[in-house]
DNA sequence: ATAGTATACGGTATCAATACCGTATAACCA
DNA sequence: TGGTTATACGGTATTGATACCGTATACTAT
């Protein structure tokens, strides 16, 4: 094999980000990064499913196909979503997709990772907290976002005024572009 | 060469994010996305200077000097940065580096770019539009970002409906998660 | 035990955002 | 020269966001 396809599985493999190709929601590679960031060897998670990956069945479920339609327009999509690590503990990730198989986007997926740091010491997110901004980074309106967890309206506008508290901003806009991206830490 | 290198060299090449490996700021590997992302081809790009892919001389040496002591102490890197596409248009990427070489970071560099503003092209921003958009980041309402740039906060619903158009999304919130924050560039 | 916090929900009041209606000028492009 | 787009501004109407008031349960940590 050549030199060339060496050099790019090297930079593969130590690529600064999480990295994984999936086959219909099987795992068939993925580099050490994203493994590390997941808390696991490699080799034990090359031919899982990604449901282990996922915090619950429910949110392995409904990530399936939120961004479906996007990708098969445009073979791409991205978001910002919740992994479960190993030990238990949700992470917070940017997450890129792109799919070599647009009639059937979940054939064969190429999919990038990247751990989205609090940037304020203590301010960590609680469960709730992570659903609701998924459901803003969507463009969902309390309402809508009460509707798809089952909450009152109410509710979640708590939980968005608790996110603004903890996260010292004005308002929705703001917050949300605080947390699309880690700010510099250092 | 086995299967294994092979699989990971592909999901490398077909990765929804810009890769490049370097080497004392020449560029030794990249992807697809990453030429694409700066409009060159890859053949044309592999054993050139990172120069040709800074906005000027002077942001090519201010880059080099800014993320060396972390990567000294933690192999990594991440900021926001501002890269020169080959038609000179300049384009605003998230950017993280891994070094492969602590002692001197330079030598061997595997970097991650993903392009903050509209992943899906045709969609340029004009300077009232990033103006706007710089307000919005920081959490101001129409009618401050009004009184900032000396304008009636009529205009500014104004420029927000047109951004809100461009990007195919529904409301502020949902394009600030898109566009993370911008700032005026000029 | 008790304080603190997260969760969950109700009401009300006010301001902001968004979507329409309209006009007008300037720039650019085919 | 006419079509498109960006800019800039006015009015109005509806929906959403935010900030308060309140209650209540559950969990955690000192």
């Amino acid at each position: 094999m050549d030199d060339f396809t060496r050099k790019m599985a090297q930079a593969f493999d130590a690529a600064p980000i999480g990295m994984a190709v999936s086959h219909h929601r099987v795992l068939g590679m993925c580099n050490t990064s994203f493994a590390e960031m997941l808390g696991y060897d490699r080799a034990n998670l090359l031919g899982q499913s990604f449901r282990i990956l996922y915090p619950s069945h429910a949110e392995f479920d409904r990530v399936r196909d939120i961004g479906l339609k996007a990708m098969e327009e445009h073979s791409s999509y991205s978001d910002e979503r919740m992994m479960r690590r190993k030990d238990g503990v949700p992470v917070w990730c940017r997450f890129r997709a792109r799919t070599l198989t647009p009639d059937d986007p979940l054939a064969h997926l190429v999919m990038s990772f990247a751990l989205i740091r609090d940037q304020l010491d203590g301010a960590r997110l609680t469960k709730r907290e992570r659903e609701v901004l998924s459901g803003l980074s969507r463009g969902l309106t309390s309402k809508e976002i009460g509707r798809e967890l089952g909450l009152s309206p109410r509710t979640i506008e708590d939980v968005r005024a608790r996110l603004l508290r903890k996260f010292e901003v004005k308002n929705t806009s703001e917050l949300l572009s605080r947390m699309s991206y880690a700010r510099p830490t250092n």
